[in-house]
DNA sequence: GTTCTGTGTGCTGTATACAGAATTATTGAT
DNA sequence: ATCAATAATTCTGTATACAGCACACAGAAC
């Protein structure tokens, strides 16, 4: 089963409002509520064991964060992003990592530093064993703590905000071994660009490693929407 | 004055859920629900004329927003943005619109540079009538309006939600004449670099600007939070 | 005088009820 | 058999009802 979620046991001690984002969460990104699909409010209300009142409640949130799309008098509708869409936001994405990336080499402290190569290295494990999920969990996590590096919080959150609606279109590329290797390797001299510091290279690779990430998922989508 | 039915006859055919973000984004732009404040539902929704279910509804996609944050079994509660936060936020905002100026530069339309012309125009009818109001819209107008040139629609939307979220801050600001008067000139500037097509230059004064814009704010602002 | 505890009030969180729009099924005519 | 019109059903949008937690205040104990 494809678990995406990182979900632990404290789910149950937060409010009822959280538990129904994650779920609902997942199940858009793990393709159990495809694009284009309507949110039938008593339905999902039934398999989840809430009323209609907190999920619509949670639906509202999901709006906001884009994965779903509000239409009057019909309810919510799963996203659906067009290869158009895609790209923008992987541009955004590319110009904020590249903007963090080039802050962390001034700034970052070391032991931050080696905290992403931590995370590197655990991720080389996983691409040992040809473990697809973990790495791809993994390789999020590389992204997401090098922005962190910036220690700018806003720029987190964006950034955060834009990944988390991809999650489920850069989930469903499974490249070839051999592009695999290479987007590995990509991250070899990433981290090795950030350990030296070296803003421009890191900028440079960094450019390049979400340009490759749009031409690998390019193919995979729908055309303009 | 606060009823929905006073707003143009537009509202009543949109759903009630987006009137009632309307009211409650002015409501805490303008200052009347200032940070800190809890959201009382039963007196917001009687306010509104609203029960309290849509508006619980809205709430939460406020909160995805940012503009006020759920505190359990407490409700929500208008969100207070400290120093830092301001300053990191000012810091995305320019990251992105440095680089939607760079991409307006290259590929933009005449008539859209034309159209951004015509709005600074009319914010410097507005600065001679000293008219704060219209100049501080129109001012936000044209940000909005560069970015958009870059033709990238998460660009954009990223971009309006940070700005949303200052809104508030950026209109206390009330900065004197010889400051006002300058924040102009930078406008002048900046327009005469993007009808020259002069991307560098551009970025520069947007860099710029949105320094000033900080150092404008910073002082009003809450310690750290 | 201070601290602790019991009670009351108000508010949030969730469920249910109801009205109206949208969708689907049905019936009748061509 | 196809299509139109209409009836039936489903689903959304909103209001209301109720349970439980949080905070405030008052009184008792020390």
């Amino acid at each position: 089963m494809t678990d995406l979620s990182d979900t632990d046991a404290r789910i149950e001690r937060l409010p009822l409002l959280d538990a129904i984002l994650s779920r609902l969460r997942d199940m858009i990104i793990e393709g159990q509520l495809p694009p284009g699909t309507r949110l039938n409010e008593g339905q999902i209300g039934l398999q989840l064991g809430v009323s209609r009142t907190p999920l619509r409640e949670a639906i509202k949130y999901l709006a906001s964060e884009g994965l779903v799309e509000l239409i009057p008098s019909r309810g919510a509708v799963v996203k659906q992003f067009g290869a158009r869409e895609v790209r923008d936001m992987l541009e955004v994405i590319r110009i904020l990592e590249q903007q963090a990336g080039i802050i962390a080499c001034a700034q970052a402290t070391d032991a931050g530093i080696a905290g992403v190569r931590a995370l590197h290295d655990r991720m080389l494990d996983c691409y040992a064993r040809r473990d697809r999920m973990a790495y791809y969990k993994l390789n999020q996590a590389i992204h997401t703590a090098i922005v962190a590096l910036a220690a700018n919080g806003a720029l987190s959150e964006v950034h955060a905000r834009l990944q988390t609606r991809l999650k489920r279109i850069r989930f469903i590329g499974h490249e070839g071994a051999e592009k695999w290797a290479s987007a590995v390797a990509e991250h070899e001299q990433m981290i090795a660009a950030l350990e030296s510091r070296d803003a421009d290279r890191l900028s440079e690779i960094l450019g390049r490693h979400l340009t490759l990430a749009w031409e690998r998922v390019r193919d995979d989508l729908p055309a303009q929407t």
